[in-house]
DNA sequence: ACCTCGACCTGGGCGC
DNA sequence: TGCGCCCAGGTCGAGG
């Protein structure tokens, strides 16, 4: 469930704590999350390295080390925390619509599957339920060269998601559009949640061919795309911002999602029954009276 | 070359 | 109450 919100919310709230923290003991409960390299060789060259910063594209949290830097893929479950056993322990409470983890400190449970220690007693906490994330450790001045970096598109955040380069790539399928902003290598970040609310807010249908939207359509996608997204951000800034004390509030965000999940209820916008049907192998929501 | 689909996992909700 | 079935969605390999 993670999207792009999701884990730059994550990635905000690591970098409060994590840059100058040097890495003590690593403990890895499910070597399969561990894809490069090694398990052993990704323990023991993360062992002794200071985290420097935190960075993001797409869905991808990455923590720069000294030398190295982790790409974290957080898959549907996976949760990055940072966590200080001198503050108290508290349960796991997930919010009720984006599943993330919204207690501070939790306790590690039978799901937490990478710990990393730090030498000041704090540490890096990965839960992953479903066990889909991975983590990829590459040496930093050869990130960006790495084939899960250069097999995103465009993030929607930066200044490389333009108009004119949606426009090609839509040009060229015959998928959905719903299918098409899906795809990481048309464009980074975009999960299911955030594919049918700037559907809806754009007024086009997910099951448009890609390559029949009119350039107006195109521009509508490319210009709502970062304004639901930052919305999103914000709003989970809300619920998540304040790490320490944030204890999950349902009501805030429970509301910000137009069409996803709401499938049988009204349209917020004209009161017609939300349809709801398998797109491209995904639960999609949307209003056949406002999308065309 | 492009596209679709099922597997990977687990927990939660629902029906019987 | 309890069991079993199905659903959720990000990614990737297999197959069409």
């Amino acid at each position: 469930m993670p999207e792009l919100p999701e884990a730059e919310t994550i990635r905000r709230g690591l970098q409060k704590y994590l840059p100058g923290k040097t890495v003590a003991k690593v403990t890895v409960k499910e070597r399969k999350l561990i894809r490069v390299p090694a398990c052993e060789e990704f323990i023991k060259r993360l062992t002794g390295q200071a985290f420097t910063g935190t960075r993001r594209i797409g869905k991808i949290v990455i923590l720069d080390l000294e030398k190295d830097s982790i790409l974290v893929r957080l898959g549907m479950t996976g949760q990055l925390t940072f966590r200080d056993p001198k503050s108290g322990d508290t349960a796991f409470k997930t919010h009720p619509v984006t599943k993330l983890q919204t207690s501070s400190n939790p306790v590690p449970d039978k799901h937490t599957h990478i710990i990393a220690e730090h030498t000041d007693g704090t540490m890096l906490c990965y839960r992953d339920i479903r066990k889909f994330g991975k983590w990829l450790m590459y040496a930093k001045d050869e990130l960006w060269q790495c084939p899960e970096i250069q097999a995103l598109g465009p993030d929607p955040l930066s200044a490389d998601f333009t108009c004119e380069k949606l426009c090609k790539s839509l040009a060229r399928t015959s998928r959905s559009i719903k299918t098409a902003l899906l795809d990481q290598s048309i464009v980074c970040g975009i999960g299911n949640i955030y594919a049918d609310e700037i559907l809806f807010a754009c007024g086009i249908s997910p099951l448009r061919q890609a390559s029949s939207l009119t350039e107006d359509e195109i521009s509508r996608i490319a210009c709502q795309t970062p304004a639901i997204l930052e919305a999103s951000i914000s709003r989970n800034g809300t619920t998540f911002s304040d790490y320490r004390d944030a204890d999950g509030n349902p009501g805030e965000n429970v509301g910000f999602l137009q069409v996803y999940g709401r499938s049988g209820s009204p349209c917020p916008s004209c009161g017609q029954i939300l349809k709801r049907e398998v797109v491209g192998g995904r639960g999609t929501s949307w209003c056949e009276r406002c999308q065309h």
